[in-house]
RNA sequence: GGAGAGAUGCCUGAGUGGCCGAAAGGAACGGUUUGCUAAACCGUCGUACGCCUUUAAAGUGUACCGAGGGUUCGAAUCCCUCUCUCUCCGCCA
């Protein structure tokens, strides 16, 4: 969530920013901000009181010590009338937090400069193109075809044990999507991430944290009984681990990687959008995220990017890297680059990854700060980026690769599949 | 799941109603000393939100001793609820 001393002192330029993502709430702005007011008004208000009250207890025992038993008895009377004001400031005082509160996480995050205007995908800039398409043979399958012809995955058999949007991977199709996220693995840690293995379910205050709850809450499956929720991308508990921590600049960057399946009802998706890999409930990831400093973030989503880029190279596929234009981008990213690959079946782009900076929209919700060189306290930028998502990424390996009689497999993955091609 | 013990600052750990935002030790940081390392000595060593202030610093107030409530003029300390951790037993990949 933004930052309200933030908001009240940069007031015009946040609001005509804000209108970039198409969010025009100036009164909401404006009700924040007399709500902080008041918030700071009923602040004096208790802390004064309470003073008062903390000091005439302290003369009490003092006069108690003294045995001036009497004289301490008059006072007691005093500062009891005193103290019966503080619960009302109190409450109110609350109140208005929680208010303040509520209003506060309803703006989106402001989007950088870099993000160009526009309110549809179609307004997304694409700013780099690479790989070739390739020429399939006449009679080439899509994925799904492929999936059934080399006997790689079996969606009727999710079906049948979970619901649709869970296939069952098998055989080739299993070590395939092993070998993969074995690459993606040691590819990152190779580039300083650290690896982790964190839960699939987390907490109500972890799912806050990251901005899933309270917008969210209808994409996630919940575990009510235990007030878990699975999680939609390891981006959740990676980026909670330092959730109210403060660190040290010697700590920075934190660079942190996890392979996880991530699980999203979905809810209203429906149509050919959904066919095979292309959208599911649970499928696999390997994310990274970053934590660094405010004023070194920029520099890292460029690194993250070409990080993410060097990856789909290496994997041959042909893609593309799209700024996205602030219609399209998530309510708490400041800038967004999705990565697309070129589903040759279907001749159709699959987002295959999302690398976004947050800035300090995420740490503010969770407090995660460090002490700068001057011993200032900051919060620090987070950002975070698949690399990659493997179902679309194995449907396009799929799709793209395949001749007549075989998937021919790209060359970095021979050694982790254990073979140039499936037959 | 049953029984018991516990939760204090970066760590260890004292504190059972006012003198406690909190002893002591350690770590860390700054300095002095030093041929180097080490040691010794001195100092610093929480966070948040207010107020004051031209910003900052300084100053000052309030809150925070697992979380939430309660008793009291006054709570780390007493009471209630919850969460978590540890030990033993049971169960188990």
């Amino acid at each position: 969530m933004l930052q309200v001393p933030h908001i009240r002192a940069n007031r015009t330029e946040v609001l005509e920013r804000l209108a970039v993502k198409g969010f025009t709430d100036t009164a909401l702005i404006d009700q924040i901000l007399e709500l902080d007011d008041r918030r700071k008004k009923l602040t004096f208000q208790y802390d004064e009181t309470k003073g008062s009250v903390n000091a005439a207890s302290k003369e009490i025992g003092q006069l108690m010590s003294k045995g001036q038993k009497d004289e301490a008895e008059v006072r007691k009377q005093e500062v009891a009338k005193l103290s019966e004001k503080l619960g009302p400031i109190q409450d109110e005082l609350a109140g208005t937090e929680k208010e303040l509160l509520a209003l506060v996480v309803r703006i989106p995050n402001i989007p950088s400069p870099l993000v160009p205007p526009g309110k549809t995908p179609e307004e997304n800039v694409v700013v780099m193109e690479g790989g070739s398409k390739p020429n399939l043979h006449d009679g080439a399958l899509p994925h799904w075809e492929l999936a059934k012809k080399y006997n790689l995955i079996d969606f009727e058999l999710g079906t049948k044990i979970t619901g649709s949007g869970f296939p069952v991977y098998i055989n080739k199709g299993a070590r395939l999507q092993r070998a993969l996220i074995q690459y993606f693995l040691d590819y990152n840690t190779a580039s300083g991430y650290q690896e982790l293995q964190v839960p699939h379910m987390v907490n109500e205050a972890s799912a806050y944290g990251t901005g899933q709850l309270p917008d969210k809450e209808a994409q996630m499956y919940v575990v009510p009984e235990d007030g878990f929720y699975l999680i939609p991308t390891a981006e959740v508990p990676l980026t909670n681990l330092y959730r109210d921590e403060l660190l040290k600049e010697s700590d920075l960057p934190v660079k942190m990687t996890g392979y996880t399946p991530c699980f999203r009802r979905e809810a209203g998706s429906y149509g050919k959008d959904v066919r095979g890999l292309n959208r599911l409930h649970q499928f696999d990831k390997v994310e990274v995220v970053q934590l660094v400093q405010p004023e070194k973030s920029y520099e890292v989503i460029d690194e993250m990017v070409g990080h993410v880029e060097r990856l789909l190279q290496s994997l041959k596929l042909p893609y593309r890297i799209l700024r996205l234009c602030g219609g399209d981008m998530s309510f708490t990213s400041a800038l967004t680059y999705d990565f697309e690959v070129y589903s040759a079946a279907q001749q159709k782009w699959l987002e295959v990854s999302s690398v976004s900076n947050f800035e300090t929209y995420q740490t503010n919700r969770m407090k995660i700060r460090y002490k700068d060189s001057k011993g200032k306290t900051q919060l620090l930028h987070s950002l975070n980026g698949s690399s990659l998502a493997l179902p679309r990424i194995l449907a396009c390996l799929l799709e793209n690769f395949q001749t007549s009689d075989a998937i021919a497999l790209p060359e970095v993955l021979h050694q982790y599949f254990g073979a140039a091609s499936i037959q």
